[in-house]
DNA sequence: GACTGGCACTTGGTGCAGGGGAGTGCCAGA
DNA sequence: TCTGGCACTCCCCTGCACCAAGTGCCAGTC
């Protein structure tokens, strides 16, 4: 083993170390409870030439050693592998989440499950519209000349609109719009299926396009909505408490992150199917130094429905962390898809 | 004055000079602070009797007073009188709910508008399906035998379930369904409609009961649906940092308790149209010493929809969350009577 | 009888000094 | 290149004295 590789695992040591005791760690602490093989003298010069890369600092100077960002960076890069979950904790996971009812439930059993499984925050983004395809299209005539409109997606959602219309809908006209509006979104993109309805209304004759136009428009918010796209669940704000101090500020301003869902859409940041991790000001957000996100996108293999991740402090377990995002994001997707 | 009067003037100093000072107060600022118009000795006597009344206690020998859950709810049902809110205030909770776009949005608006005002955690039950009544009930075919129906309700909440049936339904016996249904339940509440519907089903042929069948036990899942009636929103959990210490425990316990939508229903606790307030014990909840719940009903006048309030320390300003909790919930019971 | 001024007493908080412990940096030697 | 040893630094805990705030009680006054 060369000098440059024991550096290396005297970091990843030190880490480990003081995920697992919260406490700066001193070289003669490492000696004691790892291999590496050689004296805590030999370490301690690790130590300083690993400090001088800025990977780890000390609080004061007779103190320990703790992991900086860059540190923790470098260790998830390149020093730790995802650890595989225990078999009981991947049928929990399974067993809970297959009992939901409809997809407010998965996503709100998912938040629980993720929370639960790292202790941390869990943050869970409502399966994107824009991301999914039309599965049904649905126009029902009311009293009082309203139509009801029901758009079904590939992901499950049941979105519904009342539309108030000039004069009372006929059976033909209405059977001919739906024909049409099926025919112009079923299995399509929600983007490529608004495209698609714009040039619905031209098909019509002209006496009938004032009631057809507040129809379409009706659907084509429903489809641009952007406020669903913005939902968010988050659980395990609770586990903010037990690791209280180690955020810099206190938790008052990551609890006023939370609830922002604005600022959490951001946090979990642009989706990839594998687990990304993100370290202190890495986050983007200012009020969020000393914690890191695990984040990871959820779907089938061909479409990305939406994002999920924990909050927790940067002195996590990110090999944990990782491995249960990951495995929660892989069967919601796979929920979501099948139902 | 007589004496007896004077020493809950006493306490209602206390309480008010705590609440705002945050530190238990002494005979010497009370005379310093308030008119009483005798000298510190005589209040170390009114004191000392509020002491062997309960109302209030020591923390250690030689600090001043702080008030008791006792001695709160003597102020509370006493000696304070509803604040009235001031004119900004009023019109900001009316133009933000105002702009609600739907009951989703109005209950999600309410939690933010609320926790602002007050400061401190704002806890919003959605409406109440069994409390309300139906407004109108839709059944429409969709493709390969199933069918989807549609429930409107009076306080504008919309449910919709996806119902598999044995073979495609004929347009006369839909329609015919649809009208059957509509004259069983619309204009009744929940739970009135769904005993007539049980009725029903026996007013078809025997050919076609086991379609009829499986669309009304759908519907009447619809209408019994628990889960619904448990929905609730949080906010302002922020806030609770702020009065971080106040708690006797940790915070940790109460973000858990926020975390169970079960326990917060019990909090909120049996309706009443004016603000209602739980201190300490009386919120029937032990990880809530230190706590209180301030809450009321809303809805219109003959018609509770369900509950809304707010979590704080008992050493709140009473007067000014009452008045708060009271506004919103009738803004929030107008708007959704209208709807 | 109710109120007041005065006084002794209690107690938590703060500032200060000293000792112990953990850990480091560096140097000389293998 | 590694190691043992040693001097040094700094935090933290403890004990101590002191102060401020507040009380309880008592004797005196209206």
């Amino acid at each position: 083993m060369s000098a440059e590789e024991r550096r290396l695992d005297v970091l990843r040591a030190i880490v480990e170390d003081y995920v697992a005791t919260q406490e700066p760690v001193g070289s003669r602490a490492l000696v004691e409870r790892h291999q590496l093989g050689v004296s805590s003298a030999t370490i301690r010069n690790d130590m300083a030439a690993l400090e001088d890369d800025g990977l780890i600092a000390q609080p004061h100077t007779s103190a320990g050693r703790v992991p900086t960002d860059k540190g923790y960076r470098l260790f998830v890069d390149r020093l730790s592998s995802v650890k595989a979950l225990s078999g009981p904790e991947r049928r929990a996971i399974e067993t809970f989440l297959t009992g939901a009812v409809d997809v407010d439930d998965v996503v709100q059993r998912s938040v629980k499950v993720l929370a639960q499984l790292t202790n941390q925050v869990a943050i869970v983004q409502y399966p994107s519209l824009t991301r999914s395809t039309v599965r049904h299209v649905e126009v029902v005539a009311l009293e009082n000349a309203r139509v009801l409109l029901v758009v079904i997606t590939s992901s499950g959602r049941v979105e519904q609109r009342i539309v108030e219309i000039e004069r009372t809908l006929g059976d033909d006209l209405l059977s001919d719009l739906r024909g049409r509006l099926v025919g112009a979104t079923v299995g399509r993109r929600i983007p490529e299926a608004s495209l698609r309805l714009a040039e619905v209304i031209d098909t019509f004759a002209p006496a009938d396009r004032p009631i057809v136009t507040s129809v379409v428009t009706t659907l084509t918010h429903v489809f641009s909505n952007e406020r669903s796209d913005e939902r968010v669940a988050v659980g395990g704000t609770a586990n903010l408490a037990r690791f209280g101090g180690d955020f810099d500020g206190a938790i008052r301003p990551v609890l006023e992150a939370l609830e922002e869902h604005v600022v959490l859409l951001k946090l979990l940041g642009e989706a990839t199917i594998d687990p990304t991790v993100r370290i202190g000001t890495e986050t983007g957000n200012d009020s969020l130094t000393g914690a890191a996100v695990v984040s990871s996108a959820y779907g089938s293999q061909d479409q990305v429905l939406a994002t999920l991740g924990t909050l927790g402090p940067t002195r996590m377990d990110y090999p944990a962390t990782m491995a249960a995002v990951g495995a929660v994001a892989r069967y919601v997707g796979r929920i979501l898809a099948d139902g």
